[in-house]
DNA sequence: TTGAAAGCGCTAACAC
DNA sequence: GTGTTAGCGCTTTCAA
């Protein structure tokens, strides 16, 4: 492998002017310019990472620490995020971590034997002050994706409210009055987005809204089905169900499929995520659709130091078969 | 951030004695070993990786570059073997790669800067021969998972073909006599394997492979759903139909729901790979579970020197309510 | 079993 | 604008 100093001679230049023109930097003729991109093709030279991270104090690495709260969630982040660095010489490094007694030693460890340049983090960890914390203590920095806005770090928040609303309206729109409720994990920042959505779309259209047709969910199916068959065990059930994660839209799916209602005609269905189950599902769910691989590419490009345009993050109502019937 | 000299003034040793005890080689005495560890603890320090990196040649990283076939076995296999680095001191870089023009490039840079240890491949990667020779080309020692075993690196294969023999034979036991078979997508090596099993099933129960009941499929709901189409316009349809994926169980399942057959009374179903949406169908999908976290695991195992136990390595059935009744 | 010296391949700081 | 020098923090080699 060649390395600058053969570079160098090459071209006849020095080494500093070799470095000079691989980083990019000003006050370069455009002659010794060219004369060193020979060199380097001519000799298929590729920079040695290690080096240039020991020399320069810089990493060159964006690390991404996760905890799994969906697989879909995760690999739209990381491609998102890996294909920003990727463009900008820098690499993802991406880590599971375990919500135990090991999840801040691990990150430390991230931090202090890869030094990373930034951090990308999201729910559940963006939202744990002690891992934000830890984070903060290195001076790492940090980016946190869809979490509260009260930590240290960069917000990258999503405006979970206004779709909430657009997806009761959706509703409404179908004819149905007696809408649903599942709510979110309540740890979750976005718990109040969601729910406060599904109160303005109900007071939008004058309706008050009802505790018995708001139910806990904690994202996962269970949950979910255990919601909906509260609701529909209710003297007045509703006719459409918004559940406030497509697992959970999916429980109540299952009930109803196995209470023998036909969704959409017997009830209507709508979740939050489009998860890839929720494009597989019979009927298929009418849900959100977040810019997830967008905010992968939003959080890298925040520690890269390039600039958001903040209007490209907007959810979408995506109307499939569970919400296809008018009610009545 | 203190560094080795640190530590060895602390000790008052030298520090290549310092290096020995954190690198764990042999001839050094209790003695010294534990004022040198005694010194780290109270200095706190820790190695700097590029600095190990650029005077060891060695990276201490295993890179994982991936395409996109579902983001739960990314993740899975990504768990297991970043889980695995880390035991060992080390890091596992991935990285998404589209099957494009800039599908090799982006893997030569993978390896030129990051000069991992070692890599690991998956499907469709593992068995694209273009990858496969560039990564030999710059002797980076290769995991191969799931793929063929005619190309450069280590293989880990799995028996697909006696696990889709139980499948049939579960099916069997059920009474169905009339199975329809999903063929996986052609170009993964795994194919042949899903479909002898397909065939060994009927071989065991003395019935004849049946042309129409074999249905070509791409590991996609569509295809899925064309395929079982097809079987149930047949004059004789199957009263089972077994998907070589989830994702085209998935399809079948649509396809039933849509033409008002109950599943399993009127047809049972069963696919592969134990996905998310498997679990959240309804009714949920009879699958076979992959191990895939430890296929991860067992590829870090390997690439790190380490031994490994190929009984470990099991598929499972899993048995759902999709092919819960029995038929006839 | 331990230590001293040299150097991995690059960039920072400064001089010209 | 370009070159020179001196390291970055560790491991290797070789000597003791």
């Amino acid at each position: 492998m060649p390395t600058i100093r053969d570079v160098a001679q090459h071209a006849g230049v020095s080494m500093k002017s070799v470095s000079r023109v691989l980083n990019g930097e000003a006050h370069v003729r455009p002659q010794l310019r060219d004369r060193v991109m020979a060199a380097v093709e001519a000799l298929d030279f590729r920079p040695n990472l290690a080096a240039r991270q020991l020399a320069g104090h810089k990493s060159f690495i964006i690390a991404y620490p996760f905890n799994n709260p969906s697989a879909a969630y995760i690999t739209e982040i990381l491609m998102g995020a890996a294909r920003t660095c990727r463009d900008h010489g820098y690499h993802l490094v991406s880590e599971p971590v375990e919500l135990d007694d090991q999840m801040l030693p691990v990150i430390e460890r991230l931090i202090t034997t890869l030094r990373p340049d930034g951090m990308i983090l999201t729910p559940p960890l963006c939202d744990m002050p002690a891992v934000v914390e830890h984070v903060a203590r290195f001076k790492v920095p940090l980016v946190r994706i869809a979490g509260g806005l009260d930590l240290y770090g960069e917000s990258i928040v999503i405006d979970d409210r206004t779709i909430s609303r657009a997806m009761v309206a959706h509703l409404m729109e179908k004819g149905h009055r007696r809408i649903g409720f599942v709510l979110p994990h309540p740890e979750h920042a976005l718990a109040q987005r969601r729910f406060r959505g599904y109160l303005d779309g109900l007071a939008e259209a004058g309706i008050e809204p009802e505790p018995a047709l708001i139910q806990p969910g904690r994202f996962d199916l269970e949950s979910g089905a255990q919601a909906a068959a509260a609701l529909l065990d209710l003297p007045l059930p509703p006719t459409a169900i918004f559940a406030s994660n497509d697992d959970m839209a999916l429980g109540a799916l299952r009930v109803a499929h196995s209470r023998g209602l036909s969704v959409p005609d017997d009830l209507a269905i709508a979740g939050f995520d489009d998860s890839p189950a929720s494009r597989l599902a019979y009927p298929a769910l009418t849900t959100v659709r977040q810019p997830t691989q967008l905010l992968g590419a939003a959080a890298a490009t925040i520690l890269l130091g390039g600039a958001l345009d903040p209007a490209a993050i907007k959810h979408e109502l995506l109307i499939r078969g569970s919400t296809a019937k008018l009610a009545g």
